[in-house]
DNA sequence: TACTGTTAATGACATATGTTTGTTTTTTTA
DNA sequence: TAAAAAAACAAACATATGTCATTAACAGTA
């Protein structure tokens, strides 16, 4: 058996991901080439195909980890025995939290799944689209349990992931606004917008 | 004087940049080659540049031309005498008519513009910057004048910006909610959350 | 018909791309 | 310390890129 890492506990293959992460939510997936993500980690290019298989490989991996995340969290989220509300609210700073937390991860998940390859693709299309349903069948549930006030909940959970996905922005900023303020309004906007 | 155009009353840069707004949003402005260009517009890649100077310039067409309609749109509000919150929901709706009506150039302009050259890309950001800014006065005058909560208005900012963006996703969909409900219910949720 | 200005096509340029091959160096194991 | 495995390297590949120079087609006007 193999001795697996030196130092830390990320193999070099976790690194270059890593790496690849920022790199490509920095210059986009396109524009960022493997020369370009191999100087940041520290090698020639050449030498990354010892670790990884593709580039295509690299961005699957980042889109894929962080869509798994997200699931997992709503199915955590689904079977608690909270009210329909506060489960939006767990969810929203859940996702709130992942934007500042691994933004460059979900920030790729959000913007660059478009050049995945088939069959990837369909699969993370597939999952996203699962994953609003789900969404909105909480709203759904909580229009007719009267918590919620009456809206469309397909509109409700594109605003609201949408809204999340926009802080995107607020990380390119100076930050004058805090991140304990940008969440706690943030979270007051979307449920207040919600709540009956 | 030569005879300005041949066909309706756009020109072939005109033309061209139509089609590059469609294709750039398809494929991202990295992904997408003169030569994909140039076979859609139904010529030779090189001739494009009877037409355009660069790559770059299309793209800059395509951002400041949706810029600019943001810009002058919320000037024309600022100079009306509505209250605060029917400002906001003017606002609002704009942004959403143009998320409906021309979708690609607010698409590229939300989402390619870091590929703009300088001394483009400061300007753009520059402009996007001072845009809101001047939202957030009109929610800070509105929270001053009782009309809306106690917010914060560069989240509350963020959080409309961003939700309208996501129309986006909805455009990319199969569509079965209508236009109309979607409109309606974004418009609904933003303002009540804004609503005191 | 000949002239003129505009646009298109051809072909090429220099460079950049993701990736492979073959080899050497470094690290791990025995 | 020697053998085996893993990782790095240099060089090259095939292809794709934005763009330019030159030349040919073609319209409208005289």
């Amino acid at each position: 058996m193999a001795k697996i890492q030196s130092k830390k506990n990320s193999s070099k293959k976790e690194i270059i991901i890593e790496k690849a992460a920022r790199l490509f939510r920095e210059k986009g997936f396109g524009a960022a080439s493997m020369r370009d993500l191999a100087e940041v980690v520290g090698v020639e290019a050449a030498s990354l195909y010892n670790h990884i298989q593709s580039k295509a490989e690299i961005l699957q991996a980042i889109c894929f980890k962080a869509a798994n995340e997200f699931i997992s969290h709503l199915e955590s989220v689904e079977a608690s025995s909270e009210s329909t509300l506060k489960k939006m609210e767990t969810i929203i700073r859940f996702h709130i939290h992942m934007m500042l937390d691994h933004y460059e991860y979900v920030y790729i998940s959000d913007h660059e799944w478009r050049h995945l390859p088939e069959p990837y693709l369909s699969n993370f299309l597939n999952q996203r689209r699962s994953y609003r349903k789900r969404l909105g069948d909480i709203i759904s549930e909580g229009i007719h349990k009267n918590e919620m006030k009456q809206i469309d909940p397909y509109v409700a959970v594109l605003t609201i992931l949408s809204a999340v996905s926009g802080i995107e922005s607020w990380q390119r900023s100076r930050k004058s606004t805090s991140a304990d303020v940008l969440e706690s309004s943030m979270v007051k906007y979307l449920i207040e917008g919600l709540k009956k």
